[in-house]
DNA sequence: TGAGTGTACTAAGAGTGCTAATACACTTGT
DNA sequence: ACAAGTGTATTAGCACTCTTAGTACACTCA
């Protein structure tokens, strides 16, 4: 489920974070389901709970989870967190207009290459 | 000309690239001018030689400038930079879409947002 | 020849990031 | 009260990056 690529480079923890939190927006992980335990994902990954303990504090601090002490982490719904993701990915989309301006190329531009892409 | 922060978390060498491949590619820095040598500049900037270097060095890689034996390093034109640097953006672009996407936001839903943005 | 240029190498120090090991505190069910 | 399962905090080690320093070498040009 958590698939971890010792290869990427990078760190172990991110890897877990962008895992959940993907499957937090996509809705696989509903509102109010309990993720793995700290130890258990710890186990099946073979890593250091540490490792998966800061994943999981990442994740709360972002607001994909929150925690409960003694009995666990529980995810977020998708349609809390669905609206601040979408301004982001705007944000990333103006900054990245906002370079392209730099260097002389239109927003017309870029639009015409969005729109010929078929599939991604 | 070339500005440092040292409370800027990215590192000395790569300011000072990105300083310079933004300055070539508005053509500010023209086709086959000299740049300042590596002590030079150094010196002008307080830090030590080796940094320049590095961030020369990455430059020339990237294919920014090339270097003449003791004579020193010299810009390439923007109009054989841009090309690729607009394809590495229609890149970034099309990666972003691939985000969106993943979280059902349609293409149709950013374009509308760039051509709202009247200035940057 | 001398001044200025890029290049290469080694070394050291400081800082940071990642992971591991261990111990502590909380909740729940028995 | 206890045991099992949970999250939390602290410390430490290891590796890596960045920067500086020093030294040496090769090239160009006036």
């Amino acid at each position: 489920m958590i698939p971890i690529d010792l290869m990427d480079a990078r760190p172990i923890y991110e890897q877990v974070t962008e895992r959940f939190k993907l499957l937090i927006l996509r809705g696989i992980i509903k509102a109010d389901e309990k993720i793995p335990s700290v130890r258990n994902l710890a186990v099946e990954l073979s890593i250091n709970p540490n490792t998966i303990q800061r994943a999981y504090a990442e994740l709360e601090k972002q607001g994909y989870i929150y925690t409960v002490k003694g009995k666990g982490n529980f995810a977020v719904g998708a349609e809390k967190l669905l609206p601040a993701y979408r301004e982001e990915i705007l944000q990333r989309l103006r900054e990245l207009c906002k370079q392209a301006e730099e260097i002389g190329m239109t927003r017309e531009e870029m639009i015409s290459h969005m729109a010929e892409w078929r599939s991604l």
